[in-house]
DNA sequence: GCCGTTTTCGGCCCGACTGTTTTCAGTCG
């Protein structure tokens, strides 16, 4: 039975957080949250690496130790010391950490003083009042305990970055009604994730208690949790927190780095400080007592010898190495993007028609598009036979004869078969500009079949893209398991492109899968899958996703003029 | 538990806010 990377990371957060409420060497409990951090960025599965023999305690944060528990883990499916400790601590405190107000101290006090080890006991225990007993545990707490407690089932749900988007420009634009200085949304926000958890958003003005104020009336929150005189902490109604801070002027640099984070990035940041001799905090970089800079990010960076380093790439993924080395990549932008490659009409499940999208898109000043409706073993989405194929083929044609100022390439997102086959007979994928390969059914196949599926399919010669590679579907769907490493290595050799479908459920490949394509030499496309005109601005989405994964437009095919497209669609 | 041309031992990022205290521990980001 195949075991994932993020199966691996999560036994070591797990595990963290045991030897946390146990009480143990609290560097201790950060070497396995960093060792599972390490484990979820490699890209590379664990499992293959071990089979290959590689040494893992090459990987930043993996010793002697971690890289023998990995191997456990890989070989046996078991972590025996995480089964151990659930002998020792009840593995079901770990869930009261996610309680606001609960941390490993207290839990560990809860279970020693009043043998507390389930939810029902901590209510109990909260309601009889026997918890206001305990020392350090006041009527106040107690209140926030039983309020976790109602809203635990909620805890967890993070948002789309599309969806943070409409809020945040709702509550910018409020905030705008009074005087600022600067303003901007930090955090995982600002970094573009594909979800964020909260929102942190910086303000300096000439009177910030004034901007509390003001804040704390946003009509649409429902709670105030905090409101102190440089932060303030709010729910709003949909329950997605905000974070609001502030700090000098002078300070607005390292605030704005300190606050978009990662905190991996910070923490490699400050280290580096540190080897300088300097304290970098949310107020400047210090030599002593004496601020060195703290204006500008740019300024902070330079101050610990780095160069500028863009929101998108700051998980300590290796941009301060690259940084240092001069290899940072210079990111994609929207506005390098000429085309999409992948959206639907009427002739299968998408709303409007071939004409209607390519106006849209010409509307976007795009130079080309690729319509792509699906093939006929989807037959919920109207997928098309031979006969509908050829059709659409000779109405695509004599539309894009008719309309001026941009291409419409004919093309199709066909299925890939249960075997690896394709839907569609080569005599009508040789008559297409462009082929998309996908998998719509059968996700649950194991990694090697799955992998053989899609390779099969690449043998295909008129195959140009493989679509959302990994079929996942945010809060909804897992990926499908994959040899990612190996399907790479076979779209380099065939000159096949991955996508990274911009749909904001989607977003796949991933940040990490992108970077690792990038460094495989293999080139991406970026595409909205539209199935309206409304969602061709999706590209937004896929295009963040993209420079999260280092890409550079080089990188991305669609960055192309038309001439060099049709030469990379060549196999 | 990890890490290292200042170290194989002794470090490991840093500060705000809250609630419970009467000077601070715990939590959070």
């Amino acid at each position: 039975m195949a075991i994932t990377n993020a199966e691996i990371a999560k036994m070591f957060n797990e595990y963290a957080d045991l030897l946390e409420i146990k009480g143990e060497n609290p560097f201790k409990v950060r070497a396995y949250r960093n060792a599972a951090r390490t484990v979820e960025n490699i890209g590379k599965s664990l499992e293959e690496l071990v089979k290959e023999g590689y040494d893992l305690t090459k990987l930043p944060g993996i010793g002697t130790d971690l890289s023998l528990y990995i191997k456990e883990i890989v070989t046996t499916g078991k972590f025996s010391k995480l089964e151990a400790l659930k002998e020792e601590i009840p593995p079901s405190l770990v869930e009261m950490l996610s309680i606001e107000g609960l941390g490993p101290k207290r839990i560990r006090t809860l279970y020693e003083k009043l043998h507390i080890q389930s939810m029902e006991d901590l209510r109990r225990a909260a309601e009889s009042g026997e918890i206001l007993k305990l020392p350090g545990f006041g009527p106040t707490l107690v209140q926030k305990i039983l309020k976790g407690i109602r809203l635990l089932k909620k805890a967890g749900h993070r948002f789309k970055w599309s969806e943070a988007k409409e809020y945040v420009e709702d509550l910018l634009g409020y905030l705008r009604q009074i005087e600022l200085t600067y303003l901007e949304v930090a955090g995982s926000y600002r970094r573009k994730k594909e979800t964020v958890g909260d929102l942190d958003i910086l303000a300096t003005a000439k009177d910030f208690s004034e901007v509390i104020r003001h804040f704390v009336k946003y009509p649409k929150i429902k709670e105030v949790v905090s409101a102190g005189s440089t932060r303030s902490t709010v729910i709003l109604n949909n329950d997605l927190q905000v974070d609001l801070r502030s700090v000098e002027d002078e300070s607005y640099g390292s605030a704005l780095h300190y606050f978009t984070g990662s905190k991996d990035h910070n923490i490699a940041v400050r280290k580096l400080a540190i080897e300088l001799g300097l304290k970098v905090n949310e107020y400047g970089v210090f030599r002593g007592e004496e601020r060195i800079a703290g204006k500008t990010e740019e300024e902070v960076y330079k101050a610990v010898g780095l160069c500028y380093i863009e929101p998108e790439l700051r998980e300590n993924r290796g941009e301060i190495e690259a940084c240092k080395a001069g290899k940072l990549p210079k990111l994609v932008e929207l506005g390098d993007i000429r085309g999409d490659l992948h959206m639907h009409t009427r002739y299968s499940d998408g709303k409007n028609s071939i004409e209607e999208m390519a106006m849209a898109a010409k509307e976007l000043g795009y130079d080309y598009i690729a319509i792509t409706d699906h093939s006929q073993r989807l037959t919920v989405a109207k997928g098309l036979d031979e006969k509908r194929a050829l059709e659409e083929i000779e109405q695509i044609r004599r539309i894009d004869e008719k309309i001026d100022g941009i291409t419409i390439l004919a093309g199709m997102e066909v299925d890939i078969l249960e075997d690896g086959s394709l839907d569609m007979s080569d005599k009508v994928l040789s008559q297409l500009d462009v082929v998309l390969v996908a998998v719509h059914y059968k996700f649950n196949l194991s990694k090697e079949q799955q992998t053989k599926r899609i390779l099969k399919a690449f043998e295909n010669p008129y195959v140009n893209i493989l679509a959302h590679p990994t079929g996942r579907m945010i809060g909804m769907r897992e990926p499908m398991e994959l040899d990612m490493e190996r399907i790479l290595a076979k779209a380099k050799e065939y000159n096949i492109h991955m996508e990274i479908n911009a749909q904001p459920e989607r977003l796949d490949l991933t940040d990490i899968h992108a970077k690792m394509a990038k460094e495989m030499g293999v080139k991406m496309a970026i595409n909205t899958d539209s199935h309206n005109l409304f969602s061709l601005h999706y590209m937004e989405y896929g295009v963040n996703q993209a420079r999260r994964g280092w890409c550079e437009k080089i990188d991305i095919i669609n960055t192309r003029s038309l001439k060099e497209l049709k030469k990379l669609l060549q196999r």
